[in-house]
DNA sequence: GCATAAGTTGTAATTTTACTACATTTTGTG
DNA sequence: CACAAAATGTAGTAAAATTACAACTTATGC
């Protein structure tokens, strides 16, 4: 855990000189990791016992091995964290904020997801006989984003974004036919219908969704994300950059089983794009 | 920069001593981190001024100094890098891959995006009378996305998927229109075409693609994002990402720009969606 | 309001740790 | 094979961290 918040939050049970040490390091940490214990007493104007109490204080076994710790929570700069973005930001305030906020969520959608389910649903989408995007809103786009994905697989691959079309679509889906429901909450009423006709008509039903939802509940397996809540903005945001980077792991996951031999095609495909776009002069 | 990386690759230049310390190391950093040089000496099965040496030649200031690089290198937050996926991985290890590249990206693009035009753009939308978004292949699905977002915002916003609506479109546009065109590479033969002809109806073009492209050097202004490669898979994966995230920090700042009554505006709308929704029980 | 105890802080000595200078060994080269 | 250059180790030294204990401060009960 983060030795830096871990003293602010126990700032309130230290002394008074130990609230001096405190501060002389949330100050400068970056100093702090460089002083040796006498410098660094002298700073905050304590006797150096004062100071390695002050880490004996904070669960590590002396000042080498706070050292240690602070290093280790000053390492990756500042841990990306999900700030709200607040009305009175200027422009590089939110655009640091949103990039933060996008990472930190991706990174807690990393832990969430459950490689067992990847794998397998990888699996069954490598022996479809045809598959399907659906999304709604937001989640539409990403729909849209994994047609483009898998249409390069050769394989069959359906994306509607009307309702009734994703219906009758399902209507007509039968035995080895995977549909993939995207949805952020797992609460749209139409998409959770359109998985129970899906269902009925024996595809199995994927749903990329939050975890115990009215969707999850009417899937086959389900790929739940357990992203943060979204900022104030009243749009999702970090909820489907993760649903996107997740179906980059599944298109990534299709390659990989195919082989050789079909990632080659897929260089193909991409080499046929070279005639409609300009070529790169060479640098 | 990650110690660890430089030992391993530095590994030729050591001594036969020093790359005796280098296995300990590597093969157990964690240990390497609580040990005094005595113990790391012995285990090495080397003196302890090797040791020493061993350390400044990875140009820190000492044993105690390189202590702190491990440690840093080895804190959980370790920063992202963009690895690229092998034949052999496992689904564990292309999921934390491409989780990791994807934030790995983020982070340069946060690093590259010029706020004075972010927020130069968002003026312009602001005051726009008619909004597109235009994208092909993989950044259709973006523009899709920018599509729902400033949907929202009761603004005109257009976006076709089809390159002669596309054209058509931009034929229509007049003063006061703002044609966002999204490509990662730029040099897409047609939407270079379509920015030409907006220009010429007076529209202000936007793009959201590379530096220095064909597509940049047609546009007004020009949102560039310096993202690595994408990784081998043929496909573009942490470009997208990148380009939505930026549309996510536009659409922010439209929000904060037009202020609290448009805020609670945006509730209303997202409100309106309640109906279609199962009720989130309570937990 | 004073005495006493509990807690806090500092001083000085001790121990541990890291570093330096120099001696010895190993390796490579004419 | 001899010599030089590089590598490694030994022993001593300096620095850093820790411990034990003394002095001081603060709070509490009578």
């Amino acid at each position: 855990m983060n030795i830096l918040e871990k003293i602010t939050q126990s700032r309130a049970a230290f002394s008074k000189s130990e609230k001096k040490v405190a501060d002389i390091i949330l100050a400068n940490p970056q100093s702090a990791i460089h002083s040796s214990i006498a410098t660094l007493a002298r700073m905050s104007d304590v006797s150096e016992p004062t100071v390695n109490r002050f880490c004996r204080r904070l669960d590590t076994k002396g000042f080498p091995d706070f050292k240690l710790h602070l290093a280790q929570s000053l390492a990756n700069g500042t841990p990306y964290v999900n700030r709200h973005v607040d009305e009175s930001d200027g422009p590089e305030e939110y655009t640091t904020k949103i990039f933060e906020s996008t990472m930190a969520s991706l990174e807690v959608a990393r832990q969430s997801v459950d490689i067992q389910v990847v794998n397998r649903v990888v699996d069954l989408l490598t022996q479809a006989q045809k598959i399907s995007f659906f999304g709604l809103g937001a989640s539409a786009s990403v729909a849209h984003d994994a047609l483009n994905k898998f249409f390069r697989f050769n394989v069959p691959v359906v994306y509607f974004e009307d309702i009734l079309m994703q219906r009758m679509s399902c209507m007509n889906s039968s035995e080895g036919d995977v549909v993939v429901l995207i949805s952020h909450t797992g609460r749209t009423k139409s998409l959770v219908e359109i998985a129970q006709i899906a269902r009925m008509n024996d595809a199995i039903v994927v749903g990329i969704t939050s975890k115990d939802s009215p969707l999850a509940n009417e899937c086959t397996y389900v790929l739940s994300l357990e992203v943060p809540e979204d900022t104030d903005m009243y749009m999702p945001m970090a909820s489907r950059i993760a649903q996107l980077t997740l179906i980059d792991v599944l298109a990534t996951g299709f390659t990989l089983r195919r082989g050789n031999k079909f990632r080659e095609n897929l260089k193909r495909v991409k080499d046929t794009l070279r005639g409609s776009r300009y070529e790169k002069r060479n640098e």
